[in-house]
DNA sequence: CTACTTGATGACAGTAGCTGACATCGGTGC
DNA sequence: GCACCGATGTCAGCTACTGTCATCAAGTAG
């Protein structure tokens, strides 16, 4: 038998996504999510590097799968078709989860910090998408462009899937975005 | 003759940015700026909301510039031009403030609490510009679209031309960019 | 001229996020 | 059996930020 209970991250990502929904973030002290998960305030800061952060768990695994998406296209697509590509790939992967999401996009809303932080990993994230277009070939200013342009599609269609009270998919939001844009652009 | 020196709000903002440049972000505290500026940390947080704000003064009025252009462009032009039009006007108020840009954007890179901040004054941007464009009878989907991209085409043009050794002027890079939004948009 | 109000600042105490340093003690490898 | 490791606890401390009350020049009313 082992010396604490497992998965001491996973009770405190719990635990803090509990309380903040509970009684909000800012109400929240570190001190009560880590009372929560059977752990100390100090332990909160090891597994975690700011009381924010403990939200964005996901954004990795997001970050990776995009990544890999977008390498694995065919040689033959475009920067564009590759990021159109990796967002349908991700929005496969978010499909029956769109009650955490809305639960999750609740309590970012509610808080400015909390929003400034989700707006960094969206940033990191077309960093790191502006790499993999590099890394097929596609220009310095091509691939950024690129990148920006299909995580703005991303966050505005994830916005509108986690606030339609209708029944559709991300994925039809992000063909509509998709279009949108090539139609605001095409004009002049 | 009045009771204080004039200027307090000023002279925070000078101090602050003087001692980020000098000693960094983070090694410096309020206390620190507040002392230099004459004043107690009390009065820092009297006209700035936190330790980030001092640096953001100017998004207020940046912001009134993007979206009066956008309100002022004549009613023919696409959502689009009406921002591309706004992008040239913001282009030609930076204007030889090069430098004092670099500074600042030295100071904003070495730093992930001021690259959120960055990233939410964008953010705000972007959700006025949505609204000036809405306005104009644009259609919700294409209004945030647009804005979102009009961002984008902004920070990217705004890097480039803070990074760059060459002489190209901001509203070079923001033509290239808002070209380069086409083509990378029309394929397929 | 006096009295009252206003507004910017100072003084001070307090909360909470976050860090560094050191102690604890099951599990693991040799 | 022993040394080491790694996750956690404990505790002291810094600093960002807030609430509250005092201060006092300048403006205003009468």
């Amino acid at each position: 038998m082992s010396r604490w209970e497992p998965n001491a991250r996973g009770r405190l990502q719990q635990s803090a996504m509990e309380l903040y929904i509970e009684h909000g973030y800012e109400q929240t002290t570190v001190a009560e999510i880590a009372k929560r998960a059977g752990l100390t305030e100090r332990t909160f800061f090891r597994h975690f590097a700011d009381k924010r952060e403990v939200l964005f768990a996901g954004a990795g695994p997001l970050q990776e799968l995009f990544v890999n998406t977008v390498a694995d296209a065919p040689a033959t697509a475009t920067p564009m078709d590759a990021v159109a590509a990796a967002l349908d790939t991700v929005a496969a992967d978010f499909k029956g989860h769109l009650e955490s999401a809305r639960q999750r996009q609740t309590v970012i809303r509610a808080n400015a910090e909390l929003q400034e932080r989700e707006l960094i990993k969206l940033a990191t994230l077309a960093a790191a998408l502006t790499e993999a277009l590099r890394q097929r070939g596609a220009s310095d200013l091509t691939a950024r462009l690129t990148a920006e342009a299909g995580i703005a599609v991303f966050k505005i269609a994830f916005e509108r899937w986690v606030g339609d009270t209708d029944q559709r998919e991300l994925s039809q939001h992000i063909r509509e975005l998709l279009d949108e844009l090539k139609a605001v652009t095409a004009g002049g």
